[in-house]
DNA sequence: TATGGTTGTCTATATTAATAGACATTTGAG
DNA sequence: CTCAAATGTCTATTAATATAGACAACCATA
């Protein structure tokens, strides 16, 4: 087998056991390591990358606290997980379907909300006068227990004035949009961009300091075409992609 | 104005004034600083993100190197470029169609190319027999000089032989297809994920390390739904946003 | 032209990241 | 049992990161 050597970059505000413990999170990701179930020996890695011993230790270090590896006394690292949920991008779009049977338990936790007037930006997304009430519900959803996305969702505070109550009760937009009348929805539109996860990503989703954020800002309208939401959703991107079928 | 503390990460593998670039630069991207075009003050950063002047110092000399403030005695820091280009993704998608008016000077630069045999995966992605030969075309595209993109791009070498030298003549993939007779195509399918920036990223992108990467990667095929164009493209996270509109 | 606000530069110190080497401990296989 | 291979732990040193303070240089403007 040849083995090249891996490029990281030194002296650039990254730290070396934080660029190789992003490679090997990806390459586990990748299923290069499906053959044995192990990352390669410490001292493999080291050659790999052309550092020290210690500094791929601190990334693997890292790599366990996430719960991704397990180092083995006297035997290897092993993987633990490894896991990219797919989330579909559709008109049908619904986080709950687009999950499907890639996990089994599926949960959405409801944070916080409020009611407040619609800021400029989110009024012209809405279709709404600027100032009109909205409702906003910051929400948490998991599967299988762990955190896979954090969102902001702002909905018409006339139309849907129970949405915090109905999706207390269903942990879902979908359920909570039926119980309160609206049997069906489109997703409209979808602007996805990345950024490093903020304090509040990290403590929501469980990450560590440096993970990267895929960002969904999405608009669902009625099959009349009039908007019913406005949602900013945050992922970890080790742990999803998005997926456009045309 | 309130100036409430922007929370940072210390100790964990990002370096503070890393993170405090990345902030500046997706506030700059933002419009946050549109009323002045400046950034603010030094010691005004300092006491937001709760650091030392120096380690701003650091932040804003990397943007500076990025080319998107210029620091100027006794005045200020001006904003010198301040952009995120929009790609619609939808079944029509074409790259230099997508920016639009964007961008004035559109370039697509042949990086290298091969024909190859194809591996299982894209093999069954392109529906052609697994070890079939393909040609492997590496790209870079720019807008108004700035590279916003290196793509990998996989045609079977059967039905588009001469492509490498149709890109070289045209810079564009469409125009490409269009000398090779294929005169209109779609897209299939579009995956999205996101990582860290490597170091061909960093070469080809002119991006500094840790710098955010999205990667999209598409399935083109032609009017008859057979598959002509399987490509990976990797664009700066903090440059470009992805739309899908449904 | 005097002043306040801003960036530029310098010195010094403490903390973190990375390298280097040595040796202990555990596991699996011969 | 013995040995090779792998992870675990320790000490020491160097380089990069971050803080702290002082003052110079420059700019706009009152």
């Amino acid at each position: 087998m040849d083995v090249g050597q891996i490029n990281v970059q030194r002296q650039n505000g990254v730290a070396l056991w934080r660029q190789i413990a992003d490679r090997i999170r990806a390459s586990i990701a990748n299923g290069e390591y499906d053959a044995t179930g192990m990352v390669p020996p410490e001292m493999v890695l080291a050659a790999q990358f052309g550092v020290n011993r210690h500094t791929v230790r601190s990334a693997l270090a890292a790599l366990a606290q996430e719960g991704i590896v397990r180092a083995m006394q006297g035997r290897g690292t092993l993987i633990e997980r490894k896991e990219r949920l797919n989330f579909p991008i559709s008109q049908r779009t619904r986080f709950t379907e687009g999950i499907g049977d890639q996990a089994r338990k599926k949960e959405g936790l409801l944070l916080s909300s409020a009611e407040e007037p619609a800021p400029a930006a989110l009024a012209s997304s809405l279709r709404i006068a600027e100032g009109a009430p909205v409702i906003r519900l910051e929400t948490l959803r998991k599967a299988d227990r762990r955190p896979v996305s954090r969102s902001t969702n702002w909905f018409p505070a006339g139309r849907f004035a129970g949405m915090k109550e109905a999706y207390e009760a269903s942990g879902s937009i979908t359920a909570a949009f039926q119980a309160l009348g609206l049997s069906d929805y489109w997703r409209f539109s979808t602007e996805i961009t990345a950024t490093h996860a903020d304090g509040a990503d990290l403590a929501d989703l469980q990450l560590s300091p440096g993970a990267i954020i895929l960002v969904a800002r999405a608009l669902n309208v009625d099959p009349d075409g009039v908007p019913v939401q406005y949602a900013v959703s945050r992922f970890p991107a080790d742990m999803v992609q998005f997926t456009i079928a045309n």
